[in-house]
DNA sequence: TTGAAAGCGCTAACAC
DNA sequence: GTGTTAGCGCTTTCAA
């Protein structure tokens, strides 16, 4: 009489048939709850075993309200930025019991919307990485995601923690660096146009200017991948420039490419530095000077948010005299400082200096 | 009295009040069923709106008996060949509307069926690329994990699916170029000892072995990392090899830094391979001779193999005598030639050769 | 065409 | 300490 239900899955109410109890003894003892009667637990677990029960995730979701899991939106898992957030987030929140599912956006801008909305009805909480969306639409989704972590980003209204890696302060120790070594005419092979992270780079290169009139920093169109990095030789070598910033590290490889094909010597010729520090830029040939961004701690730190955010959602609704629970959580660089609404916690990259970058070569350059 | 159900969304019962229907209506209406009065459905796709209403997939998954989410298991999610196939996975199950759940096994082998079963039962299927676990483990967990896909193991009782890389055919492709070239003097920087796919590489060496008894194969102890080949430098030199074949593409750019540094030649000197022919496999100095295995198909196809086996398990079971209703799905390369139990499909990487192999110099080694 | 009600598998009051 | 029962939010017979 094994009757196992509709689904041919064996449930519950098989193991409470076999031990001769009720269901709520069972599904006492599959969640240790120590009321049960030792003996009856007992006769529960090896009924259980003997059925190889296994309780099933989605009932339980459905009565407990939450799944365990979490939802992450990213805007391209080719990319090794969010292939390190994703793989510091999924560690962290395995030690805590959680799964991540993942929502590919393919860098489509109006994607990111719905697949985020997707996601977060499956999930406990959500890590958007939505560079390309727009503010506005941001803060008209954000409320509906909540627990909501972002990624880069944030926003005025709603209080969701936000991770943001100072890009614009460290674009700026690049160019300063490459100004150390004596470079005057500097480039920059920008981002793709419509990229947060590349518009706070270009934000830092403007401060950058504001600070060193007498250095010249050359623009030039851009993108995120190698292909562009190799296809912007004849770019870089007719702006003139001695020392060239890229987006990121994928770029800078992809210039190194080329510069080696057309026998341009690095750093001889001319200085290269990418940004991230991808652990394959100490591989490529010269190693590549660039600023190295704790990513995969980003990732982690996305899950600590996430938790405490998750955990204080389920607590009373707070009231306006109460100090927000949130204090006894992992530390924190900088930023929180006493601020009731969450700050963003900034990553500050560092310079990590290698062989692509080296002293100006003095030969007659124009001006 | 917008009243909101105990977790505070809005549920259907919210909307089918405010539109004065039943809830089944509402349901109907949210699927697309067309026996709906074209007035009432308008009436409650309007309620629908006005509230904001989004569907609770988790009690839509109970009563379907279905997540539209498939699970993945890998060993590494920091290794690029587990990256790629996650992202191949993951673009062709969007575009059939599901969404992928990752578990990182983080190399421990007696995490892999813990995990496995852990993430199959939140999902319709799992794909599974466990190098590690035993076969006879495998053996034992594959039927409880159905609809499985195996990535890179198969096994011989169940009728799950497997997509497999023909490393050892691979390899020898790379031996036989080296010997081409002149080298009669190899070594073979192996992967991590229990890795499966280490083992098949070297099943394929010594095959080749036995083609070939006048060449000298070394092995050496290696693993899967950038660092495992960098620190192999003295070890492949005193080896006396001219020819290097590794286990990946990792190992091969770790060795060819640390050659670098060495001041050894490549492929003067030396000549090095890798395998798998990753992104950054091109833009390597010099660039990386590989294996090209076209891994984001693999992951593709293993989201076409397992959405046929979840199709095919919701048929009624199969008579003896109906032939498998799997035949209408994509073509595969080969191996699908009238068998019922399903082959193999079998990946056949392809010899890329760049510039890290060159002819064998011409020295008074040993022999 | 629409609604009432049973049920997906599990948990948690509440009673015994 | 254990069982009964009412949900969790949705779909789907089955009647009307």
């Amino acid at each position: 009489m094994g009757r196992r239900s509709a689904t041919g899955r064996i449930g519950i109410a098989d193991v409470a048939k076999l031990a001769g109890v009720s269901l709520a003894t069972v599904s006492r003892v599959m969640n240790g709850n120590f009321t049960v009667d030792a003996e009856i637990a007992a006769r529960v677990r090896a009924a259980a075993t003997e059925l190889r029960y296994q309780p099933n995730p989605v009932g339980r979701s459905l009565a407990l309200g939450k799944t365990d899991t979490i939802g992450i939106v990213v805007p391209d898992l080719s990319n090794p930025t969010f292939q390190a957030i994703l793989r510091g987030l999924s560690m962290a929140a395995a030690q805590d019991g959680y799964r991540v599912l993942i929502a590919d956006s393919s860098e489509v801008s109006s994607e990111e919307a719905i697949l985020a909305g997707e996601a977060r009805r499956r999930c406990d909480g959500l890590v958007l990485c939505a560079p390309r969306m727009s503010d506005a639409e941001l803060a008209e989704l954000a409320p509906s995601l909540q627990p909501l972590v972002l990624i880069n980003r944030s926003t005025e209204n709603t209080a969701s923690p936000s991770l943001m890696v100072d890009y614009a302060k460290g674009i700026q120790d690049l160019a300063d660096h490459l100004v150390g070594l004596g470079h005057t005419r500097l480039a920059f092979l920008s981002g793709p146009p419509r990229s947060a992270s590349n518009k706070l780079r270009l934000a830092g290169l403007e401060r950058f200017r504001e600070a060193n009139p007498g250095i010249d920093v050359h623009m030039l169109p851009g993108g995120s991948s190698f292909e562009v990095g190799h296809q912007a030789v004849d770019a870089v070598l007719s702006s003139g420039a001695t020392g060239v910033l890229t987006f990121n590290d994928l770029v800078a490889m992809g210039l190194l490419s080329g510069l080696h094909e057309h026998g341009v010597n690095v750093p001889g010729d001319i200085s290269v530095t990418g940004f991230d520090d991808i652990s394959f830029a100490r591989y490529t040939t010269p190693t590549l000077t660039t600023m190295t961004v704790p990513i995969t701690e980003l990732g982690e730190q996305a899950w600590q948010r996430m938790i405490e955010t998750i955990r204080s959602a389920r607590l009373p609704a707070p009231t306006a005299t109460t100090a927000a629970p949130l204090a006894a959580s992992a530390a924190v660089e900088d930023a929180d400082d006493g601020a009731r609404a969450p700050l963003p916690t900034i990553f500050h990259p560092k310079l990590t200096v290698r062989g692509s970058t080296g002293p100006a070569a003095v030969h007659p350059g124009p001006q």
